[in-house]
DNA sequence: ATAAAAACGCAATTTAGTTGCGTTTTTATT
DNA sequence: AATAAAAACGCAACTAAATTGCGTTTTTAT
């Protein structure tokens, strides 16, 4: 909780009750979150719209990041390496589970490290598996 | 143009003055296009309705296939490749510019082809970059 | 203690996409 | 060519997700 704190200190936002919680929230699930799943969790005693600027200033400052998400929601992750205000870094893969819904990180599996090609600069690449996750295949 | 109305023909959809130009756009741009950009080339002379039903039934056919999108809008790209109307096959990658939005396929960039990885069992890989386009570098 | 900045909640609005339904067009069959 | 069934169309209404405006409350820095 202490960490939760420190963290927002540093990165220049305000420890709101919320905000601090909802911090906590994505370290504890370690998963990906959807706007809705964010409000069951704290039984809508908070609006949407302070969800959602939560969520905006904490990928700003690269706390989370947005992950894809198969019906065109808002899904954010917590940031698990070196991210900081001006990019994100990771250099692997990610799994969504068709069944769970749930976002793995595929350390084992390095997205490509190329800056160019037919033309394009790139300058973040992301690769996302999608299936079953262990758990759901043997349940 | 007789290409596009075979094409329709062989995908058991009707030629219809709208189908036939849309899909003739498609090949002519050779990029993604939003439901927008769709409208605003057809100057709105015909419903939105109309050509969210029509991408939907393109798609269905294996003719076109949704691309990502940061603005979480739905876009769509011509296929290139061996599609039918059981399942697509885009082995590439993607690429999404920072700047205009547009979203291109890197042919030559192929998706990993692994079905299963530390447990899961894959479907699905898709490959993003983003950046920026040759356009919007040099201008 | 206090003033400025940041965050908040509510209401209203925008945006993207969907659904229902009656009309028109296309296609297949005679 | 006539026609009936199927497919596609357009309009209106609707839903869901996200955004904006604004006055109030909370946090932070002095």
């Amino acid at each position: 909780m202490k960490d939760v704190k420190k963290i927002l200190s540093k990165s220049g936002l305000n420890k709101t009750k919320f905000r601090v919680n909802l911090l906590a929230f994505f370290y504890s699930s370690k998963k990906s979150l959807s706007i809705e799943e964010i409000l069951q969790n704290f039984n809508h005693s908070v609006d949407r719209v302070t969800v959602y600027r939560c969520l905006e200033s904490f990928e700003k400052k690269g706390l989370i990041h947005s992950v894809p998400d198969n019906n065109n929601l808002k899904r954010y992750s917590v940031c698990m390496e070196n991210c900081n205000t001006n990019a994100h870094h990771h250099n692997h893969g990610h799994f969504i589970c068709y069944s769970c819904d749930q976002t793995f990180c595929l350390d084992n599996v390095k997205t490509p490290e190329i800056t160019s090609i037919d033309g394009f600069m790139i300058k973040e690449i992301s690769l996302t598996a999608e299936g079953f996750c262990q758990n759901c295949i043997t349940q």
